[in-house]
RNA sequence: CGGGGCGUGGCUCAGCCUGGUAGAGCGCUCGGUUCGGGACCGAGAGGUCGUAGGUUCAAAUCCUAUCGCCCCGACCA
């Protein structure tokens, strides 16, 4: 990738090192695309900043608007979006953060193709388990395409073609590349994309050992990323879904424009996704169970609220709830269906990432991964169990598996339905009067519940957002596709993988999520665009100009990352794009404080202006600028 | 996929119910006056009213179909 080419390259010494004498550009010269000094486009007339003044609207999320409005971005269709040079640049430096702290714990940096020949797909049975979020495409030989959308199939192909030995590992391989995925529901800007970039990381280990350390090294190095991005993150336990594996842990950015919910203990370090959290609840005491069931009528009661106010119902805590589910289980191209009951209390909601888990492993071992559940169709319920939703009961069942939540253990004296329509039980006592097939933990956890991790600890949960996943694969990609190498002992094991992925232009969105106010974004400097603005406050003024030029220039010299708003516009106007944009950091000439001898160095976070002596302009915004720096390079979380 | 909403100059929207020459503000162009937080005056350019069909003398407006986008839900390494 060449940054520049001759014609738009400005004379200066630095250019003269980075070119040999035919004038082609040395293999050593890098030269950042960012830096004022390799593009001669530097001034606001003549960049692509599309700002608009008023809030488009299809935009729901600040993040969206403002990458909006300031001229970041335009929609192309649904999740589909053009990046302008503004969000290049953010991207590119995002991008460059992660390479850095891939390298530093010894990645190496591939670039993998989009587009996948099924045959890779079929190999890890991926192909048919993605379903419809795979956008697939035919060939013009009719043959099977699909855009990837993570990148496991690819690596661990080039892995098996050519690791041979455990003295080729550890292997730390990763990629900056774009992923396709067909969503059902695009929305909030760049936080939820068909298209998208991603950085995915894969490592081949000789065992666990090997992969927990490879997974430790990943784990600091998205610490690193995150901080140096300017991201408050927690790292929570997660649900491994469909990406099968023993261990996974999300990084999470609180914000309600996410739609994840972290449960976390403000005493301990506990957090986790409530797709995973537990929590500590208190027991309650029922008392004997010395009467029998007994079935009475309850006519028009569907629901748990209806029993709470029947007269002669139960409380919510007192009755069972009966839900049907039905497992899909997938092998090569079976595929095989088991309905199953889930029995909560009926104050408590169902989790079906841990039901998926749990039923997985009981009706399908083999192949566990494979496995998905949905809720029961209404025709579905009425055949298996004879009654509608509203008046069902496990009491009785036997012919399929019923897995009841930890907190129904050992209560007695409970009110469920009756398996006959308008009829409900109550005496019941699970252990003694439904045959459980499996107790599981199958409870969504709510704010207020206790810490499972601590004594004391009172869970909260809040709204968060996914910027990135790190999994402990272990074999299940090495076994289905023959990854495998010799060990010391010569005997042929499958190597052991993790897969950790950060989603880019999540990162930017999460920054302007955090980072915003009233008048547009407030960027970390890591991430903005520029680093700094020069805005001449009145271009018709001469003197204002020079020594905006000079200033300019000065900034340009010294390396820093700026942009110059020589537009021949009104102050209002530079001034309220300067905010929006977002540039950390703007240096105002405006002709009253000239005649002092001084400018405005003004600080985006803060909103604050000071004024400084002219000729020292550049070198105290040089300053500020590498202290801002250093903040964010320097203090990891 | 279910529910709701919306497609009218570049942007935000009015007009539709009750059919009759397509509008406003912002933006854009030109001239002038202004010039430190989105100025003002004057003159202009710019729209197959998402698309297709239908009803009608006449459709942005009514009907049908279709496409697209947004929101809620379902779904989601």
């Amino acid at each position: 990738m060449r940054p520049v080419t001759n014609r738009n390259r400005s004379k200066t010494v630095k250019e003269k090192v980075l070119r040999t004498e035919d004038g082609v550009l040395s293999q050593f010269a890098q030269p950042s695309v960012l830096n004022a000094q390799s593009c001669r486009i530097m001034r606001w007339s003549n960049y692509f900043i599309p700002t608009l003044r008023e809030e488009p609207s299809d935009a729901e999320v600040i993040s969206h608007k403002l990458l909006l409005r300031a001229g970041f971005v335009r929609q192309m269709g649904a999740g589909i979006y053009t990046y302008l040079p503004l969000a290049q640049r953010s991207v590119l430096k995002i991008s460059e953060i992660i390479r850095q702290e891939m390298n530093a714990i010894g990645g190496q940096e591939f670039f993998f193709p989009a587009l996948h020949p099924a045959e890779l797909w079929q190999a890890s049975g991926r192909w048919s388990v993605m379903g419809p979020n795979m956008f697939r495409l035919k060939d013009r030989k009719g043959g099977d395409y699909c855009l990837g959308m993570t990148h496991e199939e690819a690596f661990t192909d080039i892995a098996r073609n050519h690791l041979r030995s455990y003295k080729q590992l550890p292997q730390v391989w990763y990629q900056i590349q774009t992923k396709f995925r067909d969503e059902a529901r695009p929305k909030s800007g760049l936080l939820r994309t068909r298209q998208f970039t991603m950085k995915d990381a894969y490592t081949f280990d000789i065992d666990q050992a090997g992969l927990d350390k490879a997974f430790d090294d990943q784990r600091d190095a998205y610490r690193k990323v995150y901080s140096r991005c300017g991201l408050d993150f927690v790292i929570v336990e997660a649900d491994s879904g469909s990406m099968g594996g023993s261990a996974s842990n999300e990084f999470m950015v609180y914000t309600d424009a996410g739609e994840d919910l972290v449960a976390s203990c403000p005493k301990c370090r506990y957090a986790a996704n409530t797709e995973k959290a537990q929590s500590r609840i208190p027991a309650i005491d029922d008392g004997e169970s010395t009467e029998a069931v007994e079935k009475f009528p309850t006519p028009g009661v569907r629901t748990i609220e209806d029993l709470v106010n029947f007269d002669g119902g139960a409380a919510a805590n007192k009755q069972v709830k009966t839900l049907v589910f039905v497992s899909l289980a997938q092998k090569g191209h079976d595929i095989k269906t088991t309905p199953f009951l889930a029995l909560l209390r009926g104050d408590h909601q169902v989790n079906e990432a841990k039901l998926a888990n749990t039923i997985a492993k009981l009706v399908n071992q083999d192949a566990w991964e494979q496995t998905a559940v949905r809720p029961a169709h209404p025709e579905e319920i009425f055949e298996l169990m004879g009654a509608h939703a509203g008046s069902l009961g496990a009491v009785g069942v036997t012919k399929v598996p019923v897995i009841a939540d930890e907190a129904l253990r050992g209560r007695k004296n409970m009110t469920t339905g009756a398996n006959v329509d308008d009829h409900h039980l109550r005496n019941v006592s699970i252990e003694r009067d439904i045959k459980v097939t499996a107790w599981a933990d199958l409870r969504t956890v709510v704010e207020g519940e206790g810490c499972p991790k601590c004594d004391d600890g009172v869970l909260r949960v809040a709204k968060a957002l996914e910027v990135g996943h790190i999994f402990k694969l272990g074999t299940k990609y090495s076994v289905s596709m023959g990854a495998s190498v010799l060990n010391a002992e010569g005997k042929e094991v499958p190597i052991v993988m993790g897969s950790y992925g950060i989603g880019v232009e999540r990162i930017l969105a999460a920054a302007i999520e955090l980072h915003h106010d009233e008048a547009g974004i407030k960027f970390p400097i890591t991430v903005a665009p520029f680093q700094i603005v020069v805005a001449p406050l009145n271009m018709k003024d001469a003197e204002v100009k020079v020594t905006a030029d000079g200033i300019y220039e000065g900034l340009s010299k010294a390396g820093v990352e700026v942009l110059y708003d020589d537009r021949d516009e009104r102050a209002g106007v530079k001034l309220n794009d300067a905010d929006l944009v977002g540039f950390p950091f703007q240096i105002r000439i405006g002709p009253k404080k000239l005649k002092e001898g001084k400018v405005e160095f003004y600080d985006r976070a803060t909103r604050q202006a000071e004024d400084v002596e002219i000729g020292q302009a550049v070198e105290i915004a040089s300053q500020r600028i590498q202290q801002a720096l250093q903040a964010l390079n320097n203090v990891i979380a």
